[in-house]
DNA sequence: GGTACAATGACGCGGCGTGAAAGTAG
DNA sequence: GCTACTTTCACGCCGCGTCATTGTAC
């Protein structure tokens, strides 16, 4: 029998997982002094530590340990638990190795671009579909705030908030000084009837590089593009073809008309073909 | 400016991380309401939180966040500290996928030995030197005991504990019958004189494949010796060629003459060569 | 005046580490 | 009586999640 600290050396663990242990009722001492409190343990309960060892670098938490400590526990069981657990980490290490392809993506461009002040981050997520109201037209980009407010006049008109966010989807963006096939729209909380002019439907889910920037949409060139250009270029992935680029502003109605606001910028993207 | 759940909603993140960061001086609301104490958030601050979200991804702690989003930090500094990140998720991937090697010789050793009712756990550690007091002897293994009691009055003949830990050295194990030449060792704490028959050393480090086992040392077989070869070969090692497998009992003096008692079985190894 | 949202505050989680204060072995 | 142990108890960590209670916007 040993003493709890000549066992906390020989089983490698310390004295306070030990403690700990005890007190989760994952491993009792052998003997416990009636009248001091000290903890005894024997020679074969090295076998159970170095189970509960083995168990924890396997990823299993001790609440699922205690239970496969038990004699009537089949190896079958045991097989299938270590089983699922190998899987998770396999997704683990298959998440790891995503973010370290970020990270070199990101380590790429702080080389690449000197100034790099204010950088704006870029990230692939899922984004969900979205019932709108929208309005589509070939037109100058000064004419945005006409098509915008049109919309929003008419979402008014049937019940819904006119403040809800705003997203210009550039069909076709058009050169310096000429005209662009863009959709203005405004999500709404249920389904309200068209016009001729305004339709309504769901914009479909989507993967896409997001990133929030400031910019004005009054001015077809954006420095946040060639960003994620180089982004999408690392992260193996291209815009897609068929859905349009989506930008949704965060700001405000009255504020909206300065020269410069933030705005959240969505490229659809598909994997890259190589 | 948003009010805190529809910051939240764009952001991303939930209302109660934007309290916490509030909390924690990361990221404090544009405006506070003097009387109500309701946050308000401007659109800028969207990119200080998808700043602190990429930070976050990338494995830094919130307070090593909270000076990156400072204005005067380098990208310089920024570069450097997110290589070191960088290099700690590679070695974080690297152990991740040694345990996945690990869990499969695991699963390959369930499948192999249909009762597995009590697979002893193999690890791969790290011996530390030990300065131990040791007779070595050719001689049959019921004869063990005897270099055993020799040593032990040795050691307590010089003011050493003699009921530290007590390692034999299997030099050469020899078949049923045969003599074997064996090592046994007592630690000690300090340097003590040697004599003809007890000499004073250290037992090297060395890396090794380490399991406690019950077994009999006056049998050659043990069942462990055929886990000890399966593990290893799973695990790209074989043993060395010159150290001498070690066997440490654990059970005190007085038990040690029974059948079967509890050890730990280090086998030193070296990378296999394919 | 109802409903959805806001605030603060306390506690929980996992797996122990880090003391502090008091008793025990030898 | 000294020293090296042992005990219990309480709090800390990280990044929030989960109530409970009370107040506010519309």
């Amino acid at each position: 029998m040993f003493k709890i600290s000549a066992f906390a050396k020989i089983s490698r663990v310390s004295v306070k997982t030990l403690r700990f242990y005890d007190e989760l009722g994952l491993l009792k001492p052998a003997h416990v002094d009636e009248f001091t409190g000290y903890r005894y343990y024997s020679p074969e309960q090295l076998l159970t530590v170095k189970r509960i060892s083995a168990f924890k670098e396997q990823g299993f938490t001790l609440e699922q340990i205690k239970p496969l400590l038990d004699d009537g526990v089949s190896p079958e069981q045991v097989k299938q638990l270590v089983a699922a657990k190998r899987a998770e980490l396999e997704r683990t290490i298959r998440e790891a190795e995503r973010r370290l392809g970020e990270m070199d993506a990101r380590l790429a461009r702080l080389e690449r671009t000197v100034p790099s002040a204010d950088q704006p981050e870029v990230k692939l997520q899922n984004v969900k579909p979205q019932l709108v109201a929208s309005v589509r037209a070939v037109c100058p980009r000064s004419h945005l705030c006409l098509l915008l407010d049109e919309v929003k006049a008419y979402v008014r008109a049937h019940g819904e908030d006119d403040n809800a966010p705003l997203t210009v989807l550039w069909h076709d963006c058009g050169g310096e000084g000429e005209h662009s096939d863009v959709e203005v729209a405004v999500a709404i909380s249920k389904e309200i009837p068209g016009s001729d002019r305004v339709s309504v439907k769901w914009l479909p889910e989507l993967k896409a590089a997001v990133l929030v920037h400031r910019c004005d949409p009054y001015v077809s060139s954006c420095p946040a593009m060639d960003e994620l250009a180089s982004w999408m270029a690392a992260n193996g992935c291209r815009p897609s073809d068929t859905e349009p680029v989506r930008e949704t502003y965060l700001t405000p109605d009255k504020e909206i008309y300065g020269s410069s606001r933030t705005a959240e910028l969505i490229v659809p993207v598909v994997p890259a073909v190589s």
